[in-house]
DNA sequence: AGCACGCCGACT
DNA sequence: GTCGGCGTGCTC
């Protein structure tokens, strides 16, 4: 008796002369009494319900019923309806949730391709399609679309028309149908996304433009609206339940064949998909951190290759995967190396902290040169920002006499510490206890503040320019709904003439006043345990080196650095993304990682700390035993990054391969139901970052 | 994932 | 003698 294996119910794309069994071919009358349900859970198999006389007519694949699920009630969304099923007593479902499918053409394939390729069940990918609280309502009357406000559309430099001409091309279906487009920031790679939809519309087509959650900013809506008008819908995390069902409805009638949205908008309702556009496509907020852990970018390949679509990448730092491709052929490569207007990229200045305080007792956070720049911003009444990638004030407490560090007791990583609470605060827990004085190890030395964060930053300029407005904008600062567009109001504005910030401030908004840019530490990013620290780096600095002189002045960048000599930085030094994806290509060969490998990630948890460990080796012979036949290696298993975790130990394993396919596939006969080893749950991340 | 059942340690 | 720990197994 198989039910693993779920047919594709769409009736119109079933080819019913391959599919001879009786029950495949069973369409919505009374004699396919059953339907087959899948669920939100980590289980493979579907379900057989009886469907309620009076329901039998009207229900479809894809739509989501509750039905009861042992003791309690779920929902699961319909994959096929059937004539008999093996199980003796079938329970009924209690009702249909939609009046409509909220899966269906493509869509399915998606979801089957989701689940193979990120281990994940068919009912867990099918839900991540659909928002949970979407609630469909019969549809009003639709105005018919306005027509756009016709914006003029500018002219396009000589680099944008060779560009349109690739991503034509593409559109037409020659392939490669992949267009990367180099650009760097402010090249104009927006106008080129806003030509290739008009093209596509003229065809009768739909576009899904995904961007970072960060630039779903009013601004980026009203450039789409502008050109598009109504036909444009917007899908965010922020919308309400009541706008998130409308806009669902209007792109799946075909009334906006324009979806501008966050990674989950690649998997918007929308007919005739015709292009899938990525910007700033090497952005890690495409990855989903929780099941199923998909990338919008390889989930945008998938669904373009399944409808016949294809895809546009946008990017001043192209990520290394994405890159190579373009290299070798199977990318089509566009690069727009000019800014608009012939702006000058800035002059970065690298400042080598190592020299800078050579033979100093101490120095603080900022180095005499970066003072010296700040002050003849401050005096000329231009502005500047500070990136300082930790927040807090400052990093850790340490025992002046033994050297202990204090540390979460739950997580073991090191506490930090917030001038404003006046607490030790973790920053993966969010435990917190106050600073003691004395050592809680020795208990005979004094605790001492030791490295910085961003509130160190800000009262350190409030030290040096006693009589400057400054702002802060991190974590801490943007929590409070509307925190962040204040800051970023008041700095805009210009009543804060100097913004210190995390990584947040690097993207995003232009700031035309802003001719300084400094990076407190460069290091803070590139000493991570992480083999993308590289491509980080030189993505925060181009980032924030696209900050400075944004407007007529001329703006200049410093980036304070205990490493001047790495090639991540000399790189961003010299605006020189090829000589940098050279070094950094070297290396990912050498150690065999993407773009030359996939990797997946596993981790064990439990908690107990042998067990964990025990489990782990084990976990690690039974794939290593595998592996050997099927061309792939199993590296660990190791402490997790963040070893201990509320409390629970983590070991980690990580498969390499050529292909994912085959590294799922063997995950999926070695661990248990439910996704577990000898009963301790595993996660298992593909492409993790 | 829940939620049951089931079999061994410290409590009224 | 029970309350409760989390290992195992099932859910149409």
């Amino acid at each position: 008796m198989s039910k693993r294996q779920t047919r594709d119910p769409r009736p119109e794309t079933r080819d019913l002369s391959r599919v001879p069994s009786p029950e495949s071919r069973v369409s919505n009358d009374v004699r396919s009494p059953i339907a087959e349900v899948v669920f939100n859970l980590p289980i493979e198999r579907s379900f057989h319900y009886l469907i309620p006389p009076a329901l039998r007519a009207a229900l479809e694949p894809g739509m989501r019923v509750a039905a009861p699920f042992g003791r309690r009630e779920c929902v699961g969304i319909v994959v096929a309806r059937a004539a008999r099923s093996p199980v003796k007593e079938l329970k009924a479902f209690r009702r249909v949730i939609d009046p409509a499918p909220v899966i269906a053409g493509e869509r399915w394939a998606l979801a089957r391709w989701l689940s193979s390729t990120y281990y994940c069940s068919l009912g867990e990918a099918l839900f991540a399609m659909v928002p949970a609280d979407l609630r469909l309502r019969p549809l009003e009357s639709h105005v018919s679309p306005e027509t756009p406000q016709t914006a003029t559309p500018p002219q396009l430099s000589a680099d944008q028309t060779r560009g349109l001409t690739a991503i034509t091309e593409a559109l037409e279906g020659k392939p490669p149908t992949t267009v990367l487009l180099h650009g760097v920031t402010g090249s104009g790679k927006t106008e080129l996304y806003l030509r290739a939809i008009e093209i596509l519309l003229a065809r009768g087509q739909s576009a899904i433009c995904l961007v970072p959650e960060i630039a779903l900013t009013p601004q980026t809506i009203e450039r789409f609206r502008g050109r598009f008008g109504s036909r444009v819908a917007v899908w965010h995390s922020g919308l309400t339940a009541r706008q998130r069902a409308q806009q669902w409805q209007a792109m799946a009638a075909g009334h906006c064949p324009v979806v501008v949205g966050a990674r989950s908008a690649i998997f918007a309702p929308v007919p005739r998909l015709g292009l899938i556009i990525l910007d700033e496509e090497h952005e890690t907020t495409y990855k989903q951190e929780d099941v199923p852990r998909y990338h919008a970018r390889e989930a945008a390949r998938a669904r373009a290759q399944i409808a016949g679509a294809a895809v546009f990448l946008g990017s001043a730092t192209p990520s290394m995967e994405s890159y190579h491709a373009a290299t070798t052929g199977r990318m089509r490569l566009v690069e727009l190396p000019q800014r608009m207007g012939g702006r000058r990229l800035p002059a970065v200045e690298l400042v080598d902290l190592g020299g800078e305080w050579a033979g100093r007792s101490r120095g603080g956070p900022l180095s005499s040169r970066l003072q010296q720049l700040l002050e003849r911003t401050v005096a000329r009444g231009e502005q500047a920002m500070l990136l300082l990638n930790r927040r807090g004030f400052s990093r850790t407490a340490q025992c002046q006499g033994c050297g202990f560090v204090v540390r979460c007791p739950r997580c073991a990583v090191p506490l930090i510490y917030h001038a404003s609470r006046q607490l030790l605060v973790c920053h993966y827990c969010n435990f917190q206890q106050p600073l003691a004085e004395l050592c809680p190890s020795c208990r005979k030395g004094y605790l001492k503040l030791r490295g910085a964060g961003t509130e160190r930053i800000e009262s350190e300029l409030h030290r040096l320019f006693p009589s400057a407005a400054i702002g802060r904008m991190d974590r801490d600062t943007t929590r409070r709904r509307g925190g962040h567009q204040d800051i970023y109001d008041a700095f805009r504005q210009r009543q804060t003439g100097l913004l210190v910030g995390t990584q947040m401030i690097a993207k995003g908004l232009d700031f035309p006043q802003v001719t300084l840019v400094g990076i407190v530490s460069a290091d803070t990013s590139l000493n991570l345990p992480d083999f993308r620290a590289g491509e980080r780096t030189f993505d925060l600095l181009t980032q924030m080196a696209g900050r400075a002189g944004r407007g007529e002045q001329p703006g200049t960048v410093i980036v304070q650095t205990y490493c001047p000599d790495h090639y991540a930085i000399q790189a961003a030094k010299t605006h020189d993304y090829a000589a940098f994806y050279r070094e950094e290509l070297a290396m990912r060969r050498r150690l065999r990682l993407p773009p030359f490998a996939r990797l997946v990630e596993l981790t064990v948890h439990a908690t107990s700390r042998p067990r964990v460990e025990h489990i782990a080796e084990r976990l690690a012979q039974a794939l290593s035993r595998a592996a050997g036949r099927r061309r792939l290696s199993v590296v660990g298993p190791a402490p997790h990054r963040i070893a201990r975790l509320r409390g629970s130990y983590r070991m980690c394993l990580l498969l390499k391969g050529r292909r994912v396919e085959p590294m799922v596939e063997l995950l999926r006969a070695t661990l248990q139901p439910g996704r577990k080893f000898a009963g301790l749950p595993v996660t298992v991340d593909v492409d993790p970052l």
